[in-house]
DNA sequence: CTTCAATTGTAGCCTATGCTACATAGTGTG
DNA sequence: CACACTATGTAGCATAGGCTACAATTGAAG
């Protein structure tokens, strides 16, 4: 259609081979797919680290939706043995979740002085870093920590 | 429970304001609920640009899932106006779906150069790119400019 | 002890994304 | 031309993650 046949048709981006490409997409989608447990269990960690309990109301607040929907959140993350709470108790971790809880935490640091390490401002960085943190894998983690360590 | 009086509880993430948290998850959900439309786009502009077809099957095995998903997602992209498509021909997209088209792959590329520029070994920089994408904000897209510019 | 407000829980509905199973349309071949 | 294979499309179902509306519990005030 506008092809001058002194430039080559457009800069796309090379399209790596199916299967490669087809294994990408499937990690991506199965890393979103935790992304909001592990934003659960990182702020029930929280909020009984500084405050005490975690309560569904308050969960809720802090991640912006409807108390019906934290809850029932909170029932997949008993179903799926990081989280304990018996009706009109707070919510609890199990070790499981402490531990998930922990790795999540560290992680986010590590993403959020990334990007603050290569000139993004604080707040986008903070913003960003909520999203960008469930998609990065150990390998990329390592590296950061490595980079930030050597730009020390 | 455990603590001692001579050092802080834990050190836990401080928690943000709650209404500043709260705006944080929101918009994260928001940019992952945009994710997979972007991820379809950019795929059918290079399958247009590299072969001259985008068929739901093709696009359906680059992306790893059935081909009535793919067909399903196109169904949305129409709706949204960002591709039309005829039944049994080709999919092609809007301006509007060229567009986002090219946004998305100049983020994609920014953000596996300064994965690679910050020591992230190849193939995990192409892996995480695939997730991490969909979170980077404009301005933290700029800044990740700015870094490859000066550190070049 | 009763009553009321806030918290918690339940029911039911919606959309997005997946899937499998089946139906239909195109295509190439004997 | 008919038959078969592939590509497409449709139907129906499941789960995650939202919401609103309503019910039930708790705890605090009187």
């Amino acid at each position: 259609m506008n092809e001058s046949p002194t430039e080559a048709p457009r800069p796309r981006s090379e399209l790596p081979a199916e299967p490669t490409q087809a294994r990408r997409f499937g990690k991506a989608r199965t890393a979103q797919s935790g992304a909001l447990m592990e934003d659960y269990v990182e702020l029930i960690s929280d909020l009984i680290g500084s405050g005490g309990e975690a309560r569904p109301t308050d969960i809720a607040r802090r991640l912006g939706v409807s108390h019906p929907t934290a809850i029932k959140t909170i029932a997949r993350l008993k179903r799926d043995g990081l989280a304990v709470a018996k009706p009109y108790r707070g919510v609890f971790l199990t070790e499981s979740g402490e531990r998930l809880a922990d790795r999540v935490r560290a992680r986010h640091r590590v993403v959020v002085d990334l990007l603050l390490a290569v000139g993004v401002p604080a707040e986008a960085a903070e913003q960003d870093a909520e999203g960008i943190e469930h998609h990065v894998s150990d390998t990329t983690l390592a590296a950061f920590g490595r980079f930030l360590r050597q730009t020390r």
